[in-house]
DNA sequence: CTGATCAGTGAGCAA
DNA sequence: TTGCTCACTGATCAG
């Protein structure tokens, strides 16, 4: 950092140089047209120029690089519910299979119990339904 | 960056300074106790000692961000490796799920027929097996 | 002090 | 030019 200094967690504002009166908040969001023409109309060297372009690209890429932490932080929540959220499923679905596996052993008894009440009665079961 | 360029990626080596004739891998490794040493050994001045320090602990600096990414790309795949896993095994739950049901509605039908068969042939059901 | 993490910075790539 | 991402840096916090 040329020249500024940590103000309570921010960054204080881009050179603060007298000529240079235009803020930061602007700088970064007018135009390059609408810049270049305020350029002109106070009167800038050369070199001055091209710092507040510079400046302008610094400013520019602090707000970039604050979405670019941002968007991965989304991305790592986003990850982090999909994640979850795929864990209730299986839950939900873990609960299903038990509940179908008990159904299933109690319709299995009781085809055998019918099939054993056949038999005490001595009632032939046809050869297809003999088996489950 | 004070006085460095960039090369082939990689950062050029902190203070080529002759006087600092220490190499930066070496900096970053001796204990504090043996730099003190060195720095004594040979005749540094108070503001190069200082630096020299200083410079180690950039170069430390340097090494933590390094690992910081790293940490962080991996837990993003490790999430993506669960994720995956996960979907994975709930494929493998549908299946079972589906497999399950069309076994259920074999099961059931055969009960019927079995029902059926009975009532055609006048033998009567107990009551605790007429429904499923 | 050491190590980790954050925000800011310039380099460099892609659109 | 613009936006994004990377590696590096100093600040700052926890242990």
């Amino acid at each position: 950092m040329p020249q500024e200094t940590k103000k309570n967690g921010k960054l204080a504002p881009l050179s603060p140089s007298p000529l240079h009166d235009i803020s930061d908040d602007e700088l970064v969001s007018i135009s390059v047209r609408d810049l270049n023409r305020q350029l002109k109309l106070r009167g800038l060297s050369r070199e001055e120029i091209v710092r507040t372009k510079q400046r302008r690209r610094t400013l520019k890429n602090r707000g970039y690089a604050a979405s670019c932490r941002i968007k991965r932080i989304e991305q790592k929540d986003e990850l982090e519910t999909e994640k979850s959220q795929e864990w209730r499923d299986m839950e939900i679905m873990q609960e299903e299979l038990h509940q179908m596996r008990d159904e299933m052993t109690g319709i299995k008894s009781r085809y055998e119990a019918l099939k054993r009440f056949a038999t005490a009665n001595k009632i032939p079961i046809p050869r297809e339904l003999e088996h489950l």
